[in-house]
DNA sequence: GAGATATCTTTACACTGTCAAGTTAAATCT
DNA sequence: AGATTTAACTTGACAGTGTAAAGATATCTC
């Protein structure tokens, strides 16, 4: 019940605090680096204190996903919402909008990303994580469907169309991430490409 | 000179050797498992033998995805030379064959693809990387050259052509890489929308 | 053939994740 | 309320990791 600032022996909230610092951790450390006692050591707990909330760093880090994913869904839809409701083209604008925000992500908080997608370090078969991820999917697929709802059109009929925008807009966003990291080019001029060309391929489904 | 039998001193030929063994130990432990240690046992070397070909562990893994970059553009050409020379659509069916290539090799050899692109043990700034990736990248921008110019259009003036049809094609592969090791639906039918997807793209340049 | 150089081994150290056994606090039961 | 069970956390230990330093051995160069 007391909230972290009493030093005694249960922390009471040890499973927040370590998740917290284990995405300083993370970004400060790199994926490869993150370092299990190195979360304790910032938590200012023992090296073995995290076993019980996450058993090894594999559970750790599946949390972190997991925390990701929620915060990548939330930016998707708030990209969508922010769309103007008088918008001429407004349900392509929103599926663009999604893109643009899924690309912003990635590229906002590439380790967190990172933790998302490239595994190894995350175990895939928690149910929970899939379960994250085809939410997030669900958001892109409802907006491809409005899209085709335009032509009178049903996702059933085109059932290419939502796994087409998805692997566009991962693959933008993954090089992209990939380039950043790597101190490539990222201006304005990078944002406006991959706008036109999610454009273009919301127009080709 | 010797060629390995010999078990002197001296290996003769220990570079080529541990590039060798460092595959098998990628295969079988994973990105994240790769241990330095357990490379040098394999080729029954002691465990700093590496050093002196390699430096560090991210030396030995970047010389390793620079051999898959190599493979990787090669399966990309033969995919495209194995197009037949009468087919009616021959340009855009190269450039498709390009991305089924692309998709292929990351399928079939999910562990190299990952090294070549999920950085973090590899060195992106090492020059021989980034030659050979955009080697890789500009077997696809010569293709896509191929099909502008099917209507006397040229690259400069379709700047998001090439990328495009990039983006889509990794995101298709590295979503599918990923769904394979989790164990994901693989059939005969995906291939088949990938296909479908790409040619979609293709035709959308 | 002698000296220099590169390759490989041995030894050592700091660091990692995880297990097992204690310690302390909280929760539960009667 | 007091005793007991359960959970949270610490401590200590162990095998494994990467890499640096120093020694041993072969090859190269002159």
């Amino acid at each position: 019940m007391n909230t972290k600032t009493s030093k005694s022996y249960h922390h009471g909230n040890l499973r927040e605090a370590l998740l917290e610092v284990a995405e300083v951790e993370l970004i400060e450390k790199g994926v490869e680096k993150f370092s299990l006692r190195g979360v304790a050591k910032r938590a200012g707990v023992s090296h073995a204190a995290p076993a019980p909330h996450f058993g090894d760093v594999t559970g750790l880090l599946s949390a972190l996903a997991s925390v990701s994913f929620k915060r990548f869904a939330d930016a998707m839809q708030s990209s969508s919402d922010a769309v103007d409701e008088d918008h001429p083209d407004k349900a392509k604008a929103k599926l663009v909008a999604i893109g643009m925000g899924y690309i912003k992500y990635a590229s906002e908080h590439s380790d967190m990303f990172d933790l998302q997608f490239s595994s190894e370090r995350t175990d895939p078969s928690k149910a929970f994580l899939n379960q994250l991820s085809s939410n997030s999917y669900q958001i892109l697929e409802d907006h491809v469907q409005a899209v085709l709802a335009l032509d009178n059109r049903a996702l059933k009929d085109n059932p290419d169309a939502a796994p087409m925008l998805w692997a566009t807009t991962h693959g933008l966003a993954s090089l992209f991430a990939r380039r950043k990291r790597n101190g490539g080019p990222q201006g304005q001029e990078l944002q406006d490409a991959f706008e036109r060309i999610l454009w273009r391929t919301a127009n080709a489904i």
